[in-house]
DNA sequence: CCAATGACTACAA
DNA sequence: GTTGTAGCCATTG
């Protein structure tokens, strides 16, 4: 795969769309690159993303709001490090007021 | 092509 | 609330 396959490509749009301070889900994202079924290849993508600057994974988590990719990082809390430096609570691997710092993509139609 | 894997999600017990 | 099972589908061997 010399180039990121379409179906990256699109995960790493929507994650890139993700603001500071804010935080969406996989299946939201799949969602959003019409591919509501393939939550776990946003979280696929995401593996080979935390290598981009472009796209924070940090920012990206599943529907509960816990932190599940965080193993893939650098660091054992470098995920939640991050996001506790964008503003979000976390606490014991969980997003606190998840529902506040949650933000939802647009659909890409491209 | 087949089998296994996975940063998910939903439902049942 | 926890645990188990199933569906999902792109990537990899």
């Amino acid at each position: 795969m010399t180039n990121s396959s379409n179906f990256f490509e699109r995960v790493y749009e929507v994650a890139k769309q993700i603001p500071y301070g804010r935080v969406t889900t996989y299946g939201t994202i799949a969602k959003a690159i019409c591919a509501a079924k393939s939550a776990r290849m946003v979280g696929y993508a995401m593996n080979g993303a935390s290598e981009r600057e472009d796209v924070p994974a940090h920012r990206v988590v599943n529907r509960k709001g816990v932190l599940t990719g965080k193993h893939h990082f650098a660091g054992t809390h470098l995920m939640q490090q991050l996001l506790e430096s964008e503003g979000i609570k976390v606490k014991d691997d969980q997003i606190q007021d998840f529902n506040s710092v949650f933000w939802e993509p647009e659909t890409i139609s491209t």
